[in-house]
DNA sequence: CCGCATCCTCATGGATACTG
DNA sequence: CAGTATCCATGAGGATGCGG
């Protein structure tokens, strides 16, 4: 753990916690599902596992992340605590306040669809539930896409590999109107369903 | 600025911007109030000249934070911008998740009254209304204080040299009660009010 | 393979001195 | 007062080793 702030500050406690680098993004991954070390190291593109192993023993200390086994033995889970999901709401804030920085699209920046499963919520609100399983439409250029989330992480239809690319433009799509006011909730509500109800998406794609 | 994350991803962009050291802190001071310099070097207690000399310039070029001109004529001022004041909602999921951490109480840590003015109201909710005055009355082994609580900061009495350790003791008690689920916001309406009326304040006190 | 630990290099943070 | 400049300690990042 870095050095603490020394304030008795409730900010200032907070980040002695989760204030180191890659400490929050390890939250927002296991706020995605549970994962295994090597989960991790993918799903946070860019860590080197010292440092990863260095951080899931603090947030461990903390009391923000626990080590679980595998039903099938000896294989390590990293979950979140109860208190580490309460990092949920200022992750949210953080993400709706990023919103002007989203609108230049990825640039040069690695994208995994898994994420959205955060962002999405935050940007969206109670319109998709994550919790379970949800089915996200968006029209991009006029196409129509379905994006599947789950508990597991996202996957994009159709499957033709311009599809991951399109998942991409369409938070940027969303952000970007978010952002410029060009877009309002309820405009992106006829966009968003949730629970795939065959009859529901077929009248929302207008298929 | 430190290095980027590389991710697009909301929580990653935002962290970019303001995940270095000492960032959201120096938003905190602002959120209290603008400020110059020194004010700053001194509300930060312990962040070094250069540090915060760097800060602010990133802070700056993001957009988050922005120089003015104090009225008098060369004095400079620090403030937010309307992009940056929106850091108060993340913050105050931050100060109300840190609630655990803050039930031990100061320990060796610096205490200054004016973080009070950010961190009440995210604990307290809409019951504390910062943006003009306000007086918070708590009572503390059945004695009774009160903090006036202004945009430049926070004011204990009586002023007997116990205040400030009071105030420091009633944030405690306050946050312990919380997060102990032993208080309710209900249960701590009775020792907050809002705006000084006097006849509603002795009532309150019992004066 | 997975889950780390070690080693090395270099950027960043922290404390202090100094300047317009 | 409002910052710069300087020096040193520390932490990040990358490569690699190593036991299970």
């Amino acid at each position: 753990m870095s050095r603490s702030y020394g304030q008795y500050c409730g900010l200032a406690r907070a980040l002695d916690v989760i204030g180191d680098r890659w400490n929050l993004l390890i939250v927002r991954q296991l706020l995605v599902a549970p994962a295994r070390y090597r989960d991790l190291l993918d799903g946070l593109a860019g860590v080197a596992t010292n440092l990863l192993s260095d951080r899931l023993r603090d947030l461990e200390a903390a009391g923000v992340v626990e080590r679980r086994l595998a039903d099938e033995g000896n294989a390590v889970i990293y979950a979140l605590t109860a208190w580490g999901a309460q990092l949920r709401e200022p992750i949210e804030g953080l993400i709706r306040w990023s919103a002007p920085l989203m609108v230049r699209g990825p640039a040069e920046d690695r994208f995994r669809p898994e994420w959205l499963a955060v962002a999405l919520p935050a940007l969206l609100g109670s319109r998709v539930k994550t919790d379970r399983s949800a089915t996200v439409g968006v029209a991009i250029d006029g196409q129509l896409f379905q994006v599947q989330v789950t508990g597991k992480g996202l996957d994009a239809s159709p499957h033709d590999g311009r599809a991951l690319d399109a998942v991409v433009r369409a938070e940027a799509a969303i952000v970007l109107g978010l952002a410029a006011g060009m877009l309002d909730f309820d405009e992106i509500r006829p966009l968003v369903e949730v629970e795939g109800d065959e009859t529901a998406l077929r009248a929302i794609f207008g298929a």
